[in-house]
DNA sequence: CTTGACTCTAGACCTAGATCAAGGGTCTAG
DNA sequence: CTAGACCCTTGATCTAGGTCTAGAGTCAAG
């Protein structure tokens, strides 16, 4: 509904956006924000579309797309058309990579609850189930 | 089966634990490995005991400690006797941080697919299911 | 004795994603 | 005009867990 381009400065923006300004600052040299017009003084001046990216940003963050992968999907949304699939792509690639470190965590589970159901959690070290598996003398090769 | 201290140097040890000499000196460092015997000419001299613990602590670290956690297993299973107790406690812990690592992944997880079912893969930017779902212009606050 | 593989130390460098400090200029309310 | 809040740049620092380099010394086979 508010699309003038105000001009906003850099802890207008952070504070709109709830993103620290030094990250905002960090996120431009990683070509993550566009440089934005300077006032004569140097200061930065934003209009809302940065508020807006950084939005977009910290949401894919939150996605655990890293800051590689939304500069990609910045790319991407911007292509106006045939943008659409690709960026559909990177959102099922990333689903895989979460499905993958899951199921990593899941098998990473199962051995540590198999330990822990067999420790009595007394007694000697010697007889501790999980200090054996841990120290297991002679691995599979 | 076999204990006699035999005199290895960093390079078998190396090869026998599956670790790159850099971290077994690495190790030492940061107080994962005690300081070895030294030969006459300086080079750093182990026995098997140093392997075990190298394979210790690769195994824990396959199960998701961290080496400060791992610093801590060590000492604990070395307390012989009453040590048992704090190693399930600590087992417990990693089990329970890693539930709540995997309910975050699967949170993650649900939203992103979501977003993908309802995207067509194709079409107008402005339609995207998830490029708007990143932009969402009004979040809630 | 020579050669090549191995080891030593100190310290720099790497990823990812910031976060902070120093030293200085700018803006605005009163 | 001044005080305090805000902004600028450059460059250092942090976490975690290593990895690599340079330059020098050592070991063992032939």
């Amino acid at each position: 509904m508010n699309t003038q381009p105000a001009s906003l400065t850099i802890g207008a923006v952070a504070k709109r956006a709830g993103v620290p300004i030094d990250t905002i600052r960090f996120y431009e040299r990683e070509g993550l924000l566009p440089e934005p017009l300077r006032r004569a003084s140097g200061y930065r001046s934003y209009n809302e579309t940065a508020v807006a990216r950084l939005r977009f940003i910290r949401r894919a963050k939150d996605l655990g797309f890293s800051l590689d992968e939304i500069r990609d999907l910045l790319a991407l949304s911007s292509y106006r058309r045939g943008g659409v699939k690709a960026v559909r792509k990177r959102a099922e690639q990333r689903l895989a990579s979460i499905d993958a470190r899951i199921a990593e965590l899941m098998r990473i589970r199962q051995g540590l609850e198999q330990l822990i159901e067999a420790c009595p959690g007394k007694g000697d070290p010697e007889h501790c189930p999980i200090l054996r598996a841990l120290s297991d003398e002679e691995p599979q090769v």
